[in-house]
DNA sequence: GATTAGCACTCAACAATCAAGAGTGCTAAC
DNA sequence: GTTAGCACTCTTGATTGTTGAGTGCTAATC
């Protein structure tokens, strides 16, 4: 069967009353809200079609119809049109935006919670995957006589430490020694080129003397450099769902919470996801644990080439087309923030 | 009234009763599990007078009875008994905490994540206040032409940094008079001092050539200290309190996630409670948004000076005695693991 | 041939009713 | 002082009936 013009405003009636009311909708409602210039009966037969060609569904016999994922996913596609901001609308989000850009993980948090203010969804946004760090320096600074502070600078300005204590006392010098010897190793190399490092090989040749401390301290440093690999992650309006009421059922606000609270799999979810912006919808989530759950992304960009995330989850009555604008302006926004080429150099 | 020997018995097995099953408890169930030795009947007039006192509540008239506040404070000052651990609790909890010792951060992140497993309830982890921190150097690192990392070390080994960029291009040779410069004004004093110092005093002096320079990274390295002062707080088991029967309803899942989401206000609120093993029952939280739950804190010594504290929080029904001693133990381990006097001197 | 009015049918949601059961409080007997 | 007995209360769960929204089909209409 095709899907004519007809269908298609059907469809997208229903789309958008579900939307925004969240209860089924029957051919009556439709026939009255909306001007489609036909009657109840006529809507009816239309929407018994789009149900048997999969993009409506029928939670029990005499229940109006809920869009499928199908569904959101043709809105998305042909139907939906881009919802522009409104000049006002992005004055005030720059506004707030700018007030708090300073550092780029600070400045995505607060993202974040615009993000989530504005959609009253769950809001994340990630910072960009470190792996090309270059590293700058390495330095082992003294705290007390068995405490050492692992330092790890990279070009960018990113620091990570680890504070470490010792099994046996140490003499300052050797600190000294075995910082430089380690920056001459690591300087100039990535974070995941530096992992790679035999670390036993390009050490014991010439630091035996200090092979002690050395022992001590090397897989502490390839700790420090794994969570200097680390991404951040960072959530926002979390407590929002409580207010939809596709969760307002106990159990599924757990499973929400809990899927959210993994934050490893999440990031991994993230990560796997393509560059720009990406709307995944339901069971069309690689990841069955999100099957019920829709997510929109939109990456930025620091220098055209780092890349973080920004986006929301949430069921997937979501309205699409506000929210990518909400969005893509605001990673827009970070990317130009950020950009290298250095600051007040508005157009042009 | 006084309140006899019986009538704390009873109390006891109301509140026990109570503890494990979240049903308010009637006499016959009391006079069947539990060896009183008096019938029904007696129980009954006996509750009716811990009523009357104010240890009992009553849901409704054909209910049975429910601990109040006052109950289960009685219960914790006067029942209950120390439930010392066993041996194989204690080494199981031992070896866990051990396994993960390093950073102070990571060990009582792990402490939370240990305890809310054992308890079923949501745990925290706050780390040490530190204003007493006291500063070592201050170094602002050049990243690029625009770009500068602050970074500021303290004694004990504590590192923060914040990226920051510059409006105008620097000579890295200030940035090494600047650094050297504030190391010097603020060496030796603690975080707290450090942020009363008045910096145009201290600085316009002697740096007049570099001004512009001092005057964008002053406030930023203002803002880093304050960053540095910040408590971190970690909680774990969050999802946890969706299984326990008291929030088994949408509104109050809702007004505890909220709570805990508040992390300033939740930092104010165990800041401000006493050292020491405490424990406050319901209405005895000095903030009114926490009436309805009981919060366990013990706290933790580093080198018997900083402090910083480990606990639960959930309803006011919980296991007082089991938790306590997990808690107690945990802390105790903490506190000799990060023992300035230097790690394997066990007993003595 | 497409559209629509009409009608029988379905089913969730709600309210009303009822019985069962747990529990209390009081009184009178032990 | 303790306890048995009993009337009374109130929640809980099951059952039933009612309402209303909605569907799907058929026959009439345009």
């Amino acid at each position: 069967m095709e899907i004519n013009e007809r269908k298609l405003k059907i469809l997208q009636a229903i789309i958008s009353d579900f939307i925004s009311t969240a209860e089924p909708v029957g051919s009556r409602t439709l026939s009255k809200n909306y001007d489609l210039g036909v009657s109840a009966a006529t809507i009816r037969n239309e929407m018994a079609d789009l149900e048997d060609m999969g993009y409506l569904t029928h939670p029990h016999t005499s229940a109006g119809r809920v869009p499928s994922g199908k569904a959101y996913r043709l809105y998305v596609n042909e139907i939906m049109k881009k919802q522009e901001l409104s000049q006002r609308e992005k004055n005030a989000i720059s506004k707030r935006l700018q007030a708090n850009i300073t550092e780029l993980d600070k400045t995505i948090e607060h993202a974040a919670k615009i993000l989530s203010e504005i959609t009253n969804l769950t809001s994340f946004a990630m910072a960009p995957r470190p792996d090309e760090e270059i590293l700058k320096f390495i330095k082992i600074l003294p705290v007390d006589d068995y405490t050492v502070v692992i330092m790890i600078v990279s070009e960018s300005g990113k620091v990570t430490n680890t504070t470490l204590r010792l099994r046996v006392p140490y003499e300052e010098e050797s600190l000294t020694i075995l910082s430089k010897s380690m920056t001459y190793s690591y300087k100039g190399k990535t974070l995941s080129q530096a992992l790679t490092v035999d670390i036993i090989q390009s050490f014991e040749t010439d630091i035996e003397a200090m092979s002690v401390l050395a022992r001590d301290i090397m897989p502490n440093f390839m700790k420090t450099l794994e969570d200097m690999l680390n991404v951040n992650l960072y959530f926002d309006g979390l407590t929002n769902i409580f207010s939809i009421p596709e969760y307002n059922d106990i159990d599924r606000a757990k499973m929400f919470m809990e899927m959210i609270n993994k934050k490893e799999d999440f990031t991994k979810t993230l990560i796997s996801r393509d560059d720009g912006l990406l709307i995944t919808i339901g069971e069309e989530n690689p990841d069955v644990s999100m099957k019920d759950y829709s997510l929109i992304t939109a990456t930025y960009h620091i220098d055209g080439q780092l890349v973080g995330k920004l986006g929301v989850v949430g069921p997937t009555r979501m309205k699409y087309g506000e929210i990518t604008s909400v969005i893509e302006y605001l990673t827009d926004n970070i990317s130009q923030a950020f950009q290298v080429t250095g600051g007040k150099n508005d157009d042009e």
